[in-house]
DNA sequence: CTTGTCACCTGAGCGC
DNA sequence: TGCGCTCAGGTGACAA
């Protein structure tokens, strides 16, 4: 489910929600869910104040003055926060009760979404990240360096986390799309000025999609239950065999690193 | 080191 | 209605 944008989504509505607020305690509706959640957290963040909320990559990271609480959302996670006495609904997993009678819920079907702890803010999942698509430093050189010589497709390098962060399935064939780049090419062949639009295609379809709510396809949701809607923004996801919006041609689904690809063969070179 | 594959899990949608 | 099959926003752990 969840890409960047939608992650960042669900922190922006989270921070008046939670930020300054009192965990009155923890409540685990199951013991684990990609990792064990830690049992701890029933002690550790009770009557604790919620400090900050952040973001790294696909993260969300919730800062108290004992640590950080770290959730992933996984393929099908989403949080929303609701009065405490509100019925718990199917895949409801995780739960910060506040002191003022409202709850933080993890909803998460199919259970890849993780609920983890540092002390120090660091985290061994966190340590080998890339850098933030959003931020200046990902730009064409960083790219063209780091693909001299690679062989993989330049699908999988942009969405490769320990290159850069939070560019998934969706916006990788986006992206690709909107610069022209053929998603089979090999990214080590990728000249730097088609590096230099790929850089601006990524930045500016996550920042229009973060703008829209985020994309929408079955789980995800924002906090206050409302869907995203960049789903209706998309040119190629989803859309295999549909006619492409730039050309004659119809949009084609490939199967790339065992995900799908969608793109157009004539306007993607 | 790099690249590709498998595994984890539930649910929706489809053809029969 | 039901069954079996395919597919789905991610990513760590492996094998090659």
């Amino acid at each position: 489910m969840p890409e960047l944008p939608e992650v960042e989504t669900t922190k922006r509505g989270l921070e008046p929600l939670i930020v300054s607020k009192i965990v009155n305690r923890v409540i685990l509706h199951r013991d684990n869910l990609r990792w064990e959640i830690p049992k701890h957290l029933k002690t550790t963040l009770a009557n604790q104040i919620i400090v900050d909320i952040n973001r790294r990559g696909k993260y969300l990271l919730i800062q108290f003055k004992v640590g950080t609480l770290i959730i992933h959302l996984g393929m099908s996670g989403s949080i929303k926060v609701v009065d405490s006495i509100e019925a718990l609904k199917k895949h409801d997993h995780f739960e910060l009760e506040l002191t003022n009678g409202k709850s933080m819920r993890l909803n998460d079907p199919r259970r890849f979404g993780a609920v983890l702890f540092s002390e120090g803010g660091s985290h061994v999942l966190l340590d080998s990240l890339g850098v933030e698509p959003l931020e200046s430093d990902f730009d064409e050189s960083y790219l063209y360096v780091r693909s001299r010589k690679k062989t993989q497709n330049i699908k999988a390098f942009i969405m490769d986390s320990k290159i850069v962060v939070g560019v998934g399935n969706i916006y990788a064939c986006e992206s690709l799309f909107a610069c022209g780049i053929d998603p089979e090419r090999k990214a080590g062949g990728i000249s730097k000025a088609h590096y230099q639009l790929l850089t601006q295609c990524i930045k500016t379809i996550l920042t229009q999609a973060i703008k829209a709510g985020g994309t929408t396809l079955q789980d995800f949701s924002q906090v206050d239950g409302s869907p995203g809607y960049f789903t209706q923004t998309l040119n190629v996801y989803g859309r295999e065999a549909e006619k492409c919006s730039a050309c004659n041609g119809k949009i084609s689904r490939i199967i790339q690193n065992q995900r799908s690809t969608f793109y157009c063969k004539s306007c993607q070179s």
